[in-house]
DNA sequence: CACACTTACGATATTCGTAAGGATT
DNA sequence: AATCCTTACGAATATCGTAAGTGTG
């Protein structure tokens, strides 16, 4: 038994204008199509749903019956429907995304507040988290998206490369290479380097590096603005990708680009389950920050000239 | 934008399944055509509902979404058809008599009887009521069907013949006439005749009688067991339907038929409104009593020879 | 290479709209 | 005579099943 939901709509329509023509006009349809359609329906009940006497229309017993059901099935129905579209539409919706801290506090929060702007009914969620627990999150379905690098395993999810991400020397200006234009790594042999804890990818994309790995590090710390702290105590100095510059805005903080030879970097990724599709929602945040991997390298180059790193204040904020 | 069951059943069944093969069987169809329902209920929807990758089948998330109401939509169409068939076969529903008074307690209870246990899911209303608040109930739509006899206005209403009721002498056995095997009106003449009231359709009956006007009466009552009680007291006697006598068996009282030249009758008829239909059990129960329009007619024989009048006591009673 | 979904395509069913028919007021 | 629903029928559309195509493990 089949049944369509252009039957209850004619059931519907003829049921309030009692009268074959003008439903069938309502319903876009000559009135003998109509017709055979309310028949097809009686056909499918199995008794007659209207008393037809060429000069009045009204239901039957079993119409009435039907009439009860008919519009809440339909409205139930529209409205399913409607959800869905509202959905596709991005009227509704939510996207969580997993972020590296330092693309979590930096650059997302003007990406969300651009996407906010463009579709306010979609429910953001930001989690900020270290590499490690960013991939778990997309592979448990708790993000949808993850901003981050490369781990070690990524099977089951999905890569597409977001930016590359230069690091910089960050140190006190009364360091004695605080006004150089740019510096060598090994201009940093018996520095104090402060680092960042295990988890990071910061310092994980920093190991790989064999000139790095010379220098001395005595300081682990968890958080950037912590870093900011110990430099600006003159505790020692850090080397830091550019994503993260934007915390330094310190009158006695200088940022210096590492030298081409010198040059270290660490990997961004868009990262998400190859083997589900991200919601309609998902997909337009999923595109709406690639839409931005040209002006992220962009960001990294001014974050290189001291004095016009843009930091999250340059964006929109949230309501 | 259309939407028919059998999309929303695939769509069910391969959320379930998770495999097209699989599924299109359960639908008895095809795979390739299954392939089509859901593309088509895809396209209506305006988004993929399941990520395919030839060797696993998922739920996209707006596909989840949909699946959240897609059962329950499915269950409640499904519900309401059920509800609309179990009325036509006749598992559920209603049906509503107005009887006059003695056909409600003589020959409906067994008519009820004989339906209930046909369709024992039908509720069965029945109002004894006069003449004319039998026929209003019809018209207002508080009873589906009137078994009972003509009105002075019968519009909007629809008769068929039931039966013809031929009136009976009612006397104590110490009367006059209470041995003869048939008697004359004439020969009643003088006699105290009980009546009923103007609003029963028996008056009613008697009063278009010409020869009946000639004879006197003094007594007025509204039920028929008051002409037991007076016709046992010898007050007097009265003219009967046989269809009221089986209230009449007492061992004073006789039951004699009029003569076939002095021959009084009451037509009764199974009455509905011209303009709405009956619902099916209504239609049940109206071609039932249509159906014992012959043992009717027998019955009224029967009633005619003293000793053999049967009342409701001969059909099984309600439980 | 075997399994599983999609595409292609001819055949069948449905549905549609126009035109004629029948019934009621 | 006018209105309104039904029937008739050829045309357009949709759906189906078979068979070939594609892609993945």
């Amino acid at each position: 038994m089949n049944l369509s939901s252009r039957q209850l709509r004619a059931f519907v329509a003829l049921a309030q204008e009692k009268h074959f023509t003008k439903a069938a006009g309502r319903c876009h349809q000559t009135q003998p199509a109509f017709s055979a359609l309310i028949r097809s329906l009686e056909d499918a009940a199995g008794v007659r749903l209207f008393d037809r006497t060429t000069r009045r229309v009204e239901l039957t017993p079993e119409g009435h019956l039907f009439n009860e059901s008919a519009l809440r099935l339909l409205n139930d129905l529209e409205a399913v429907m409607g959800d869905i579209q509202d959905h596709v539409a991005k009227r509704k919706g939510s996207v969580a995304v997993a972020a590296l801290p330092s693309l979590a506090a930096g650059w997302l929060p003007g990406i969300y507040a651009r996407f906010h702007e463009q579709y306010p009914g979609v429910e953001l969620h930001l989690h900020d988290a270290l590499l490690v627990p960013c991939l778990d999150m997309v592979r448990l379905g708790s993000a949808d998206i993850a901003v981050a690098a490369k781990g070690s395993d990524m099977s089951g999810l999905h890569t597409e490369p977001l930016c590359e991400d230069y690091f910089h020397l960050v140190c006190r200006d009364d360091h004695p290479l605080a006004q150089r234009d740019a510096v060598r790594l090994s201009e940093l042999k018996g520095n104090a380097i402060i680092q960042l804890g295990k988890g990071s990818s910061i310092r994980q994309s920093l190991v790989r590096n064999a000139a790095f790995s010379s220098l001395d590090s005595f300081l682990e710390v968890d958080h950037l603005a912590t870093v900011t702290g110990l430099v600006t105590a003159g505790l020692g100095i850090s080397l830091l990708p550019s994503m993260t510059l934007f915390q330094f805005q310190h009158e006695r903080i200088k940022v210096i680009p590492l030298a081409p030879r010198s040059r270290i970097k660490r990997s961004l990724y868009l990262i998400r389950r190859s083997d589900k599709s991200l919601s309609s929602a998902g997909r337009a945040f999923y595109e709406l920050l690639l839409s931005q991997r040209g002006e992220l390298a962009r960001r990294n180059d001014f974050a290189s000239a001291p004095g016009t790193i843009q930091g999250a204040d340059t964006f929109p904020t949230f309501p």
